[in-house]
DNA sequence: GTAACTTAATTAAGTTTCTGATACAGTTCG
DNA sequence: CGAACTGTATCAGAAACTTAATTAAGTTAC
């Protein structure tokens, strides 16, 4: 094993991409779309977030956003509260229920990670687990770094507004 | 760095998610739509497929598939031609334009990539590369998994004891 | 060899989800 | 206060997907 192993950031990028086809193939749990399933997974990790902060980081227009809340709220799985900061703005915050989704679909990816991991050698496992932080801290630097990065903006081609996609600082 | 680090699922699962959405919210580069780019994806890395195959790998329906391999075609991203080995069957391939498409949406998550690693520590960048080959076989262990059991079908509704909401009105 | 069954792809019709344009209420600033 | 701006909602139409029915090639059984 070399000592001074350099990065390669071809593989990184490609076991990555694998790893994320491999996420996103998995369900089909409920008649949820991509998008919404989306949505659900978001407000479980960042909190309530106004439609118009969705509809950037989901990158669909605001009118999209709005028609799937109101649809997500009949079935009962976010709701909408007021934002008593602004009185045009609507925060939408996930239930109980819309969290057990999430948290149901994490558990799938779990159990499917464990197992492939059973099957590692205890090297690998080892090998993993140490650059767990780092992986971690590049997703860290990644989401203070949006203000900065010029491809966010360039993306959003044709959305409306689109200012700046900022963090949601509030919680 | 611990030398016995045991490897936690549980973070291994949340990286591997943030990476997911940060690789899926990506781009918008050409009005393609996520299923698309995923095909595309799937016959860059893949080579050739069935439209059956197709429908297999993106949990969409055959029918669905042959429509957007159809819009495909007119745009000259893929091409079709008839499987030597089966009459019935139809070899889809992606063609030049569509593979720069699929490398352009590579090179994209590599300059996101390369710029974060860079803001790491020649320690985390070391412990990186010494997990890649372990994270490349977990990849491979799935993939070769697939094969033999259906997880793909409809059975993965599974949701882990979490108890989804019933419908309320489904209209 | 042909009748019955299976498999691969297409076509047609209907549904869900998204976009674009517009309307409207609340906020900000002169 | 009024003008400009921002955040949501609504509606018509486009796009993407599903189910069901159809065509055609391959397989099996007699």
């Amino acid at each position: 094993m070399p000592e001074f192993a350099e990065l390669s950031i071809a593989g990184l990028t490609r076991v990555l991409e694998d790893f994320t086809r491999m996420h996103i193939r998995l369900p089909a749990e409920r008649r949820l779309s991509f998008t919404t399933l989306s949505v659900l997974h978001t407000l479980a990790g960042d909190g309530p977030k106004r439609l118009t902060e969705l509809a950037g980081s989901e990158q669909v227009t605001q009118s999209a956003i709005t028609q799937m809340v109101t649809k997500l709220e009949r079935e009962g799985l976010v709701e909408r509260h007021p934002d008593p900061s602004d009185g045009r703005a609507v925060l939408v915050s996930v239930t109980a229920a819309g969290a057990a989704i999430v948290d149901g679909r994490r558990a799938e990816r779990m159990a499917r990670l464990s197992e492939l991991a059973d099957r590692l050698t205890e090297a690998e496992r080892t090998a993993i687990a140490a650059a767990l932080p780092a992986l971690a801290r590049m997703v860290e630097l990644h989401s203070t770094a949006i203000g900065d990065s010029p491809i966010e903006r360039e993306a959003c081609a044709g959305d409306s507004g689109t200012d700046t996609p900022r963090d949601s600082a509030r919680r």
